[in-house]
DNA sequence: AATGTCACTTCATCAGATGAAAATCCAACT
DNA sequence: AGTTGGATTTTCATCTGATGAAGTGACATT
């Protein structure tokens, strides 16, 4: 069970590490970015591909390249003599690496806050229950290990919100579900973003370990009933904080 | 909110639904069925671009396009003359419409009809939770609506299905989260996908709409806690009965 | 055996040409 | 006046050829 290490912002796109620069790979991301932030809204139609080439300086098999990916990923539709869309936000795959990164990454809006937070509330727990039901004693180990270094770095703001994230991953993975542990990788990606809003006082941190050492001690006792109330505990003081957070500086 | 018409098989990809014909789009197909199947296993190359041109008969660009679009989805990686690679499946785009369907479409494997029921079990009760917390009173409409279709299609295998699908999506759109309601669409596709498996006695079909009723009661008072329960009622048994289809038939 | 060079493989990218489908427009007809 | 029919135009679809760049691997030299 790999602890996938996806790439944290243009996971699924950057095929090359070094070479972002690649053509198709700008034309996405700008393409991208733009309508997911809106400004090309659904329903109206992008430049042409003569325009997109002159406008993004890269050539035409590269913008054709890129308007694939993205029709790939639901946000794009092209249509013969008609031009190419953009398609309505229903279509679009939302836990895509890359269309969560575009959604979260540039200044949060407070209802997507509010949306991450529900999610969590909506999913946790439950997680949290089938982990306790099939996590094997691999699965434990590494879910104290996530907790010692949770424990570890509670002083340390930054890394302290990583040791978190591997903490959740853990117990995700634990109930040994892929397509579980998907859904969370691409939460994580969406939480990393909006990291500042979580970033709280040192105190207040160490007072979130009493929840996550009972969510820990249920899952090794395989009790799931209890696993799952703990971690309710620990994601409804998370989007309470979230809201204020939010009250405060919105 | 809008229902979700998210195409069923193909939804992503397919930009246009009269011409599945599109070269880059039999690309895509052809390739991701074939790497998802296994028959292109991760790590291993697949075909230069020179002879997939010969083998699917079509041109070059259509095969970059194609390429391009799996690497968008995370199944792909290209490398300047180390040729195309799949990459492992920690990186795929799981919840991906196509991945999903290239899946669980052919034949689903006792292991995935294992996943999918305790991913139910993982997220609809938790779903239903927010759900009562948020609901509206146009949401709590629409699971009324789905719930009396629920009733009224009770003799009839194939629309109950339908039926149970668009009951469940109700209560998921009821929570007011888009991510969370991607979820639940992914979901249903892989569960349309693995139906017969569902498929069970008219008798059997009329026992769960009790469980079903409790849910939209529960929603419609408001009442979180009863709405988890109840929905956990649901999906549990929806978990044993797919456990007992699959040790009769495999 | 170690190393440096060189040819080769393979993808990256652009440019040009042809084709096809659909939208638009305009005129003729009812 | 409204409708229909076709001609025109727009725009994407697709193939082909050429050039480039980045690794790979073999081979010869020391």
């Amino acid at each position: 069970m790999k602890t996938g290490a996806r790439g944290i912002a243009c996971g699924a796109v950057a095929t090359d590490p070094q070479r972002d620069s690649a053509r198709n790979v700008q034309v996405v991301h700008a393409l991208g970015a733009r309508i997911v932030g809106g400004s090309l809204a659904p329903g109206t139609s992008i430049p042409i591909e003569e325009e997109l080439v002159g406008e993004l300086g890269v050539g035409r098999s590269a913008v054709r390249e890129g308007v694939k990916v993205l029709a790939g990923k639901g946000l794009l539709e092209t249509r013969r003599s008609a031009g190419t869309i953009v398609r309505p936000r229903e279509s679009w795959n939302l836990l895509d690496a890359d269309v969560l990164s575009w959604r979260f990454e540039p200044e949060p809006r407070p209802e997507d806050i509010r949306v991450l937070a529900d999610l969590r509330v909506a999913l946790e727990p439950g997680a949290a229950r089938v982990a306790a039901e099939r996590a094997d004693a691999a699965a434990v180990r590494r879910i104290d290990e996530a907790l010692a270094a949770l424990y570890a770095t509670a002083d340390d703001p930054e890394p302290f919100i990583e040791a978190d994230l591997a903490f959740h991953q853990a117990v995700f993975a634990a109930a040994d579900n892929d397509l579980l542990l998907y859904v969370y990788d691409m939460i994580s990606i969406a939480l990393r973003s909006v990291r500042q809003v979580h970033t709280r006082s040192v105190a207040h941190n160490k007072e979130t370990l009493p929840g996550h050492e009972r969510v820990a001690q249920a899952i090794r006792r395989r009790h799931h009933r209890k696993a799952e109330e703990a971690m309710r505990t620990v994601v409804e003081v998370a989007r309470a904080d979230a809201e204020q957070h939010v009250r405060l500086c919105c």
